[in-house]
DNA sequence: ATCGCCAGTTGACGCATGTCAATCCCCGCC
DNA sequence: GGCGGGGATTGACATGCGTCAACTGGCGAT
């Protein structure tokens, strides 16, 4: 093999322009807030925007108690959001994946109220929280779409209510795939093949399942010729199989 | 008995005038909305909030894949919302009691995406939600208590989860309780002693618990003293009791 | 006031998932 | 490239909750 050319992005000098978001140039835009601006709109919102930040894997974008000052579009990378229980549970609430929005939950009391990590190196558009309120005030449009970035997650977390109150541990596996394949696959990735960015205990905690009981019925599907999978590397094989998992009985 | 005198509602000659919601007079405004407006404010939103809504109780306030068009302030009564799967498993994904808002899972999708149910006879506010952007655009102090409401929620549903994802059946039924204790206490009725307005099904549906195991521990709770339970009737006896289950062991 | 029905209670039993433990095997670090 | 450790797998066993069934009793309709 030749050598492959040096990634575009270590070509470009670094400067305070090229580290800041353009949302009007962002190529997540139509997953993210911006959708459905005007090209006028979108450039002010350039400026609400605030610089690019990394997170490296296993750090916190934030933390439970931690004052709320920003809600983040995801640019790149994978995230858990877990809540910790007084008595020391974990609960895993979600995982997030570029141009999702995190932190939402702090809006309420002013200071977050779960933590949110990176599970691989990501990058974040923080946008000040005071001043998306301002700016929506300005663009209708704006305030629609962040109204309905909020609601989708209600309806979201309803999704995962109905899997935690009324599913069995395979038909929560399918549905945590499924759903994982979908949004994979409408970011242009392939759907049916994919690293899992979480461990076993991850998937466990936010599927109310033991780990044991993950790997097991990882194992189940594959032995049923559902999935291929390798410790993080999944293959979908019968996503029709899958779907057929959720719905049998009751 | 002597015949009782009829109801007062009865007396006063029917006109929009009474019928109108004004939410300057409410005395339910520290719940809902209208928190820390201004006294011009206020009467804005009287113009906002559109004639209060009688809902009987099994009838639906809005129904799953309907239109959405408002949300609703609950002005009195209790409602519970559900999420019937396709496939047909219902989950009960929550309570409202006065001073609540229900329905913001419509504006993500333009539809309503659960049912919302009325466990008694009820009355909502209906605020037109084209009309509440309008405003909050306008009165900034409203448009940030809204997404608190909103956010709220979230922190709310991310409570849920972690019930059902950690809990056992009898820290459930807990923490089911002391929220119900305290949400009554909040309202100025007693903490202590309250009517339940749904079914053991619908509980254990919330609760992502069989009605029989709802059953079994509310008499397990009566046995230990914990609570007094005779049907829907229930008197909590040993709250620190209750409050110390939720966190025994793990 | 009476009747019928639906909600609730209780018991016996089974199964899905949790628990505990041993082993394996990647992955990343040096 | 080898080594160490944490994640993953698998097995044996335990148990909490679900399932099925019988029975009770309040409440609302008439």
């Amino acid at each position: 093999m030749t050598p492959s050319p040096k990634p575009v992005a270590q070509m470009i000098p670094i400067t305070t322009h090229t580290l800041k978001v353009a949302c009007s140039q962002c190529n997540l835009r139509e997953l993210c807030l911006p959708l459905g601006l005007s090209e006028h709109e979108m450039h002010k919102l350039d400026d609400l925007v605030g610089a690019r930040r990394r997170i490296k894997r296993g750090t916190h974008l934030y933390r439970a108690a931690e004052q709320f000052e920003a809600i983040f579009a995801i640019r790149s990378g994978f995230f858990k959001t877990d809540v910790i229980a007084e008595d020391g549970r974990e609960q895993v609430t979600g995982f997030q994946m570029a141009g999702e929005i995190l932190g939402m939950d702090g809006i309420g009391t002013e200071h977050h109220t779960c933590n949110a990590i990176a599970l691989e190196d990501s990058e974040v558009c923080p946008i000040p929280f005071a001043r998306l309120e301002d700016m929506s005030r300005e663009i209708g449009t704006l305030q629609h779409h962040f109204h309905k970035v909020m609601s989708r997650e209600i309806v979201r977390e309803h999704g995962v209510m109905v899997l935690l109150g009324t599913m069995r541990a395979e038909e929560r596996l399918a549905a945590f795939l499924l759903n994982l394949s979908q949004r994979f696959g409408s970011r242009g990735y392939a759907p049916n093949e994919f690293h899992l960015r979480m461990t076993r205990d991850e998937i466990g905690s936010y599927l109310g399942l033991k780990l044991e009981t993950v790997s097991r019925t990882f194992s189940r599907f594959q032995d049923d010729g559902l999935i291929s999978v390798q410790q993080k590397h999944v293959r979908i094989i019968d996503p029709a199989g899958l779907k057929k998992l959720m719905s049998r009985n009751c």
